[in-house]
DNA sequence: TAGGCGAGGTCAGCGCCTGACATCGAACCC
DNA sequence: GGGTTCGATGTCAGGCGCTGACCTCGCCTA
């Protein structure tokens, strides 16, 4: 058999996320990219919530990592280190993806939308997290502030990733990063 | 003189408030808001961007005076320390105002596009307290994490001290999270 | 082979938001 | 006073995002 036929949502999101290198965001109407894809304006939004959303298909993806993390950890860890070691599966997750990473947030750091879009994702996983640290006994507000420390790590992170020129890994970052915030926070 | 009257803009965010209030902000159409405030639909766009925007008018005074306060630590301030200043303000912004507060979460804290907003608008105010440490000499990354552990800090005690029961006022709460905080991360 | 089922198409319509142009009253200038 | 400018608002037309209701078609399975 020959090359692997992507379905109709994957063709969709690749048309989409071409169609909003190429000319933009709000140059792009969800017709077209339905028409790229050789579907109808009616079956991407049964595939995707909003037209924002098709950028952030792999988000659920990313927080069942981060949970499993958190919930693996070794139970004599503190509640931060607990938390923390939700950064460790990312280079795993991320490092051969690169250049679709810096496609897509070229796409979403130029628009003020799609960043709310990923804003709210990223408060998803902090309350994900902290929900798991309580399942480990961890009480408020010490969950959700390590949660939120956690995650305030890995956005600033991933953002030094994706920027042009940076060729250092994931991992490495995420733990360069951790430990300067232990030593800023005093 | 009688009553102070209100002018357009401002009978604009209170009918938008309470229609949001009454009945929910997707049951809410731009052309009610108007209607309620004797304007059209036209001028409401005019006012605000958006029909989200239309609940976060007071966000740039509050950046004003967190931007401020950090600017005015002594010079004798870590940097973390002086992030932290941006918290003092808060209740002399806020403590007046706690019914019109819960009023305006009530509605927020149900609808996902208007916590989008909200985030956003906390993530700018990352960036400007991260800016203003920059000006007073601190260095990437320890600028943008200690601005995001503040923001946290502020975004968590936020949502303490407009939940139902809660009566000490926001610089107390601002106070007992950030030394949470400290006691936190290690 | 009939029926169920999942993916997709068609059509109609609401509501958000914008550009272009018109109106009107207050302030300002001569 | 009369003209002028200007800011706030109204009117109109229209694009686009998104949804509900209903239909088609191919595949799987009892």
């Amino acid at each position: 058999m020959g090359r692997w036929e992507p379905n109709g949502r994957g063709r969709l999101a690749q048309a989409a996320l071409d169609l909003y290198v190429e000319r933009g965001f709000d140059q792009t109407t969800v017709a077209e990219i339905a028409e790229r894809a050789g579907l109808t304006e009616r079956t991407f939004f049964r595939h995707f919530a909003d037209k924002r959303e098709v950028l952030f298909d792999g988000s659920s993806l990313l927080q069942q990592s981060m949970v499993d993390a958190v919930a693996a950890a070794p139970a004599s860890a503190s509640p931060m280190e607990a938390a923390a070691a939700a950064l460790e599966p990312m280079g795993e997750l991320f490092d051969q993806r690169r250049d679709f990473a810096r496609r897509r947030h070229s796409v979403i750091s130029v628009n003020p939308e799609l960043k709310e879009r990923e804003l709210i994702k990223l408060a998803t996983l902090t309350e994900a997290i902290a929900a798991t640290l309580h399942e480990r006994g961890v009480a408020e507000p010490a969950a959700s502030l390590a949660a939120q420390a956690t995650i305030g790590v890995f956005h600033v992170t991933f953002q030094r990733w994706v920027a042009p020129g940076e060729t250092r890994e994931l991992g490495e970052l995420m733990r360069e990063s951790l430990a300067e915030l232990k030593a800023v926070v005093r």
